[in-house]
DNA sequence: ATTTGCATGTAATCTGTTACATGATTCA
DNA sequence: TGAATCATGTAACAGATTACATGCAAAT
C-alpha cells in the first residue's frame, strides 16, 4: 500500500497547534517563518484545510472583517493535536535526495569552458553571500537563545542551521573556484 | 505562460553527453553519481526518453543482449547537445526551498519533551554521521583532483559538497544537542 | 480614486512515486 | 533450477506550481 507523508497536513497542524489562524496568515507563515525548509502556496493550503476539516482535524469559526469580509479562522481539534503529536515522534529517515538543480550544473561543468565556470560559479557565490547577508540580518533580531519550550527555540534552531547551510555553501563555492583556477 | 524546468530532460541529455547508454543504465547513474543531488526512478526515465525521441533530442539503435533481449542504445544529437548547453549556459537563480521534513519537525521540537528532543537530535545525528562515514568512504577513490575538463572534475566537486554538507549537518546538529542541554 | 494587501477559492498542468506488468540473462 | 540482476514499459496516484477567478479593506 501507499506510505503517504502528507508532510503539508503536520506543517499546518503544527503552525495551528502554536496559534489558531486563517488559511492566508497560514500562507504568511509558510512565506516567512518556514521558508528555508518548506513551501506552500494559497492554492495547496485551502483545499488541504477542507481536506483537515473533513478527517476532524480542525473545525474554523467565521469571523467577520471590516463590515461583510468573512475569514475562517483555523483551530486544532483533539484529533489534530494527537495527529500532530504523533507524527513529530516517529521515527525519521534521512530523506534520499535534496534535488538541486545548481549542483546538477556543477556535476556538468567541464562542459563549459575554464572562463564559463569561473563565471557561474563566481555567480553563484554571489547568490549565496546574499542570502546568507539576509539570514544573519534575520539573525539579529534573537538577543538570547530562546528557552527550549518556547515556540521560538524551534525558530532560532533552524535559522541557525540555514546560516550554517548557506556559510558551507559558500564555502564549497569557493573552493570550487580555486580548483577550478589552479588549472588554468 | 508556464516557465517549465525540465531538470530531468537535461540530466538525461547530460548524461548522455558524457556518454551513450541505455535507459537502465541510466537510471543506475542516477543511483549512484547523481544521488546526492537528483534523483529518477525508471518509471520516469522511460517516457522521459521517449519524449526526447520525439523531440529530437537523442536517437537510439537496439543492440542484442545474449539471444533475444533488445535493448536500446540511446545517444545525443546535435539538437540535444545544443539543448542541453543552452540549459547549462542559461542563468541559475537559487531555488527557493530545499524541503526538509527533519527541518521542519525541528522547527517544531518545542512540542517535544526535553528527553524526546534529545533522543530526536541524537538520531538524527546518528544518521548523518553514518552517511557522511559513507561520503568519505567514496571519496578515497580520488587519489588527486581531476581536471577541470573531465567528467570526472564535476564528479569530485559534487562528491566534495556533499561531504561539507554532512560535516556542516553533523556540526548544527550537535550545536541544537548543546542548547537543549544546557537548560535542564 | 487608486493601489496594495487581505482573503478565498478552482482548474490545468507538471513532476515525481508506487504499484502493476512482463520477460531475458547471468551467476551460484 | 532458482535467485539476483538486466531490461522495458504503463497506470494510478500524490504532491506541488501556475494560472484563472473573485471581491473586500485599508492606506495613500
Amino acid at each position: 500500500m501507499y506510505d503517504l507523508m502528507r508532510t503539508l497536513k503536520y506543517a499546518i497542524l503544527g503552525l495551528l497547534n502554536q496559534k489558531s489562524m486563517t488559511g492566508y496568515e497560514l500562507m504568511k507563515q509558510f512565506e516567512s517563518a518556514l521558508c528555508e525548509f518548506w513551501s506552500a502556496k494559497h492554492s495547496q493550503i485551502y483545499p488541504e484545510l477542507k481536506r483537515l476539516v473533513d478527517e476532524g482535524c480542525v473545525v474554523y469559526e467565521i469571523e467577520i472583517s471590516g463590515t461583510v469580509l468573512e475569514k475562517k479562522v483555523y483551530r486544532l481539534t483533539e484529533k489534530g493535536r494527537q495527529d500532530f503529536h504523533a507524527w513529530l515522534s516517529a521515527e525519521t529517515k534521512l530523506e534520499p535526495t535534496p534535488k538541486n538543480v545548481a549542483r546538477l550544473k556543477i556535476f556538468f561543468c567541464s562542459s563549459l569552458s575554464a572562463e564559463e565556470r569561473d563565471a557561474f560559479l563566481k555567480d553563484q557565490l554571489a547568490q549565496h553571500e546574499a542570502r546568507l547577508a539576509h539570514l544573519l540580518h534575520n539573525q539579529e533580531s534573537f538577543s538570547s537563545v530562546p528557552a527550549p519550550d518556547t515556540d521560538a527555540f524551534g525558530d532560532y534552531l533552524v535559522l541557525m542551521g540555514a546560516v550554517m547551510r548557506e556559510e558551507m555553501n559558500c564555502a564549497w563555492l569557493k573552493k570550487c573556484l580555486l580548483l577550478n583556477q589552479s588549472e588554468p
